[in-house]
RNA sequence: GGAGGGAUGGCAGAGUGGUCGAAUGCGGCGGUCUUGAAAACCGUUGAGGCGCAAGUCUCCGGGGGUUCGAAUCCCUCUCCCUCCGCCA
């Protein structure tokens, strides 16, 4: 959430960013300064009530001890009034809060101004282009590949569990682990903490990344006690921290972690569902970082340039947009997705996300760190898919597939499958 | 799953109804001394809200209650520890 002082002071600018991301309730702003507004002289009187009451009681306590009960009880009696008052004023105080931060929750994060305006992914720019997208007839969509090869079975995942959980065969299990293997290798290379998260998490981690209130349907949950299947690794591993006050010399965290993720998609049937292309549950190596706002922007390029090195050393082709404000969600100040090229299928397909958001994330969760002049302060959070796994090894099989039906292996994978071609 | 014990500031640890936001120690920061450092000594050192400020309020795991007054008493939840049972 944005803080309620920037929002004081950035009306028009918070408005503004509403609307180039699509929100249609722009009064909302106005609204959550009234209730503000409200809040504060509400928090003024019940301060001033508590006061009077903390006065007496002290008093009575002085007095108490000197043995002057008559006197003591005096001010007791005066006491009465004032107690329910206060009783009163605090239930007020605390729905008008309620109201307020309900108000401040629904206001999303303020786009850069870098970010292209616009409303929806035809308005995404393209920030670069790498490799030569193969564009022949020849080329089988990867479903096929992997039919022929029995290596993916979509239809006994069905059966156990349901459309969208696939089990992976042979040697396609293998290829993924060594994905897996091969991307963790690289952020560990690079300065990340590989660390291994929960896969299940609490409504105040769901809540502390933005899941809850804003994409609570994206996940799944396991109602009887209370936890949310992790949609990404990002959830976890970015609660990590929650509540924290890190010291100056800790920043900037960066961390590494490999989880499968359960996503329901509702509302996506039908929709590009062929394959690897949508699951309701999938790998994927995520990064995030922690750093100190100075540095976010930067820290931004650098995460999306290491999650461009990865395909690059995997040779598959693809492209990096630079998401515009419709376009972008609500949490984040600034996102970047890397599309690879799917030849079977000629289309790109989303791999990696890389997204700023600023002190959106860390608002939520409390997590701040001591500044150079030793004033708490919210840390900044990012973070990037390098890479998700499922349209990686389509991509694979589709980019690498030979004539005569095999696929041959990245150079950078064939240590991890003790092989060139399957 | 059963029985018991516990949760206090960065850490350790006192505090069981009254001036306690909290002793003390360690750690951190500043200073004295020193060529420099260490030691010693002195000082300082939680987070947050409202307010131009003076100031004031809130927070001792979370929530609720008793009381003029709660870290301290009661209820409840969560987590941790010990023992028993079960178990990859």
């Amino acid at each position: 959430m944005l803080d309620i002082n920037f929002i004081r002071e950035n009306r028009a600018l918070v408005k503004k960013g509403m609307q180039n991301k699509g929100e249609k309730n722009i009064e909302i702003v106005d609204q959550v300064l009234q209730k503000d507004e409200e809040w504060r002289s509400m928090v003024t009187r019940v301060d001033r009530l508590r006061a009077e009451g903390n006065k007496k009681a002290k008093r009575i306590g002085e007095l108490m001890g000197q043995g002057k009960r008559e006197e003591a009880q005096k001010i007791i009696k005066e006491t009465g009034d004032n107690k329910i008052e206060v009783k009163k004023l605090e239930a007020d105080l605390s729905e008008l809060q309620d109201q307020r931060d309900q108000l401040l929750y629904q206001i999303p994060n303020v786009p850069d101004n870098s970010v292209p305006v616009g409303h929806s992914e035809e308005d995404n720019q393209v920030f670069k282009t790498w490799g030569e997208p193969a564009d022949t007839n020849w080329m089988l969509p990867h479903w096929e590949i992997a039919a022929d090869k029995n290596w993916i079975d979509f239809d006994r995942g069905s059966k156990v569990t349901g459309a969208g959980f696939p089990f992976y065969i042979g040697q396609m299990a293998r290829l993924q682990r060594s994905l897996i293997n091969f991307f963790l290798n690289e952020a560990v290379e690079k300065g990340f903490t590989e660390i291994q998260a929960p896969y299940f998490v609490n409504e105040d981690s769901a809540r502390g990344t933005g899941q809850i209130p804003d994409k609570e349907d994206m996940m799944y949950t396991i109602p009887r006690d209370g936890f949310f299947a992790i949609p990404t690794a990002e959830v976890p591993v970015t609660n990590f921290h929650r509540d924290e006050i890190l010291s100056l010399e800790e920043l900037p965290i960066f961390y590494t972690a490999y989880t499968p993720c359960w996503r329901r998609e509702a509302g996506s049937y039908g929709k590009d569902v062929r394959g690897l292309n949508r699951l309701h549950q999938f790998d994927k190596v995520e990064l995030v970082k922690f750093v100190h706002p100075d540095n976010s922007e930067a820290e931004l390029e650098t995460l999306r340039e290491y999650a461009e090195s990865l395909l690059e050393k995997l040779n598959l082709p693809y492209r990096t947009l630079l998401m515009c404000t419709g376009d972008m969600g609500f949490t984040q100040t600034k996102k970047y997705d890397l599309e690879v090229w799917s030849p079977g299928q000629r289309r790109w397909l989303e791999v990696s996300s890389c997204s700023n958001f600023g002190s959106f994330q860390a608002r939520r969760m409390q997590l701040r760190f001591k500044n150079e002049k030793g004033k708490t302060e919210m840390v900044h959070t990012l973070n990037g898919s390098g890479l998700a796994l499922p349209r990686i090894v389509a991509s694979i099989l589709e980019t690498f597939q030979t004539e005569s039906g095999d696929v041959r292996i990245p150079e950078v994978l064939q240590p991890f499958m003790s092989c060139e071609r399957i």
